[in-house]
DNA sequence: GAGATGCTTCGATTATGATCGAAGTATGAA
DNA sequence: TTCATACTTCGATCATAATCGAAGCATCTC
């Protein structure tokens, strides 16, 4: 007698192609229409809708109406890590869609990864911040410390806006590319958010790329050095 | 166009009861015989030779042969790790296989992932090491500290034996009914061969149950004690 | 060598589910 | 109010893949 979670159902649920596409789509952390899912999916708007109501009933989208719109996204940053966790199997194990092309660079040194940063700039972040003690597991939670605080504030990221949110502050989130740890929860989120508003990086439209500017770089690479020990 | 891992693909294995069935049974962390693992799955050996042989391409398998037995496991942690999401957002989003049962509740307090301890004691073992600050984060790496060596040799584990092997010596994996880590890698499996040893623990047949003597509970809350916190 | 056991491959069957045209409902704009 | 747009539902079609009986190959035991 078999109990216990059905991942057969869960797993099927993303085995399809359109539906995977979709999912794929929403891991830039936005909320999109039925009709842009649809075109994400290369299906009909009618094929489109089935398949979300599909992914609605499985838990794994969250679903906001207005007016006559619907906007659909990742239900939780769990949804996400199980995403990451099959990219890395597929990359791992050589299953990709087209040949490595000039994107799939692109995706793996900075993406966008359910709103935060990921790959190997993203990965470089974590090290960086747990390197220097600004982050810290205590128990099971990853944490900010007295010392990330200031370094925050310096950063000019608003703390107190955060914490007033329900997304966990600090989580750690498997990189697919990388295969380590990058930085999620609402302060992950806002050193995107961050490095976006100086102009640092940007989102490339239609994809998950992040670019980096050659400044932006400098000044990331400056203050996260890769490799910089806790002195 | 479509570029980057086809997760798609690998869900599509997993998303098949059959297949879901043959994998979880895997997550004992045992290699099992093509044979065993069509029981498992409840169908004819030549229906499982053709799954475990998709499987197999998928990456998601190690096959070992012996003589005319042909042995299976999981291919890595990675593919564990996996599941184990899967397993969270199936019991997440209320998709289980039967209504919660007696080996439900026994799979949440305790049970094999991998070949280490899962479940709300495998949480509590991790959670009680990291407060006790034998382990660490250094870095990205989870660290047995110098308290965690000695904490280890008392306990009679052999670290220079598990140094010799290639699995890493620690690493966090995410428990799905916890939804927090517990402890992998050889360490982890070392535990649960030690508790095995002193009696205290046994693994339930044919499924992935562990249970804990009565005994055996006393001196593990008493050596890892929940809720303890760093002196 | 003969027979038993473990596993693979082949091919036919059939259940499943993705797909889209058609039609309908809900909302927004003029 | 009318028309346009966003989305849902229905039902027929058809491609796909799981399934198993049959047959074959590999290994083991007596």
């Amino acid at each position: 007698m078999k109990e216990g979670p059905d991942i057969a159902y869960i797993a099927s649920l993303i085995g399809d192609p359109a539906r995977a596409n979709m999912l794929t789509a929403l891991m830039s952390g936005k909320a999109l229409t039925a009709s842009e899912l649809s075109y994400e999916a290369g299906v009909t708007l009618q094929t489109a809708s089935s398949h979300l109501s599909k992914l609605d009933e499985g838990g794994l989208l969250r679903v906001r109406k207005q007016g006559r719109h619907k906007y659909f996204s990742l239900a939780n940053e769990d949804v996400a890590g199980v995403l990451e966790g099959l990219m890395g199997l597929a990359a791992g194990s050589g299953h990709l869609r087209r040949r490595i092309g000039p994107q799939d660079a692109q995706l793996r040194h900075a993406r966008v990864c359910y709103n935060h940063l990921a790959g190997d700039m993203g990965t470089q972040l974590f090290d960086s911040l747990m390197a220097q003690g600004h982050l810290a597991l205590t128990g099971d939670e990853l944490c900010l410390t007295a010392s990330g605080e200031a370094f925050v504030a310096d950063f000019e990221i608003d703390l107190t806006a955060l914490r007033r949110g329900r997304t966990p502050l600090c989580r750690e989130c498997l990189d697919w590319s990388e295969r380590r740890s990058h930085l999620a929860g609402s302060l992950g989120r806002a050193f995107l958010r961050r490095f976006e508003e100086l102009s640092w990086a940007k989102r490339e439209p239609e994809t998950r790329v992040i670019s980096f500017s050659r400044e932006g770089a400098r000044e990331f690479n400056q203050l996260f050095a890769p490799g910089r020990l806790m002195p």
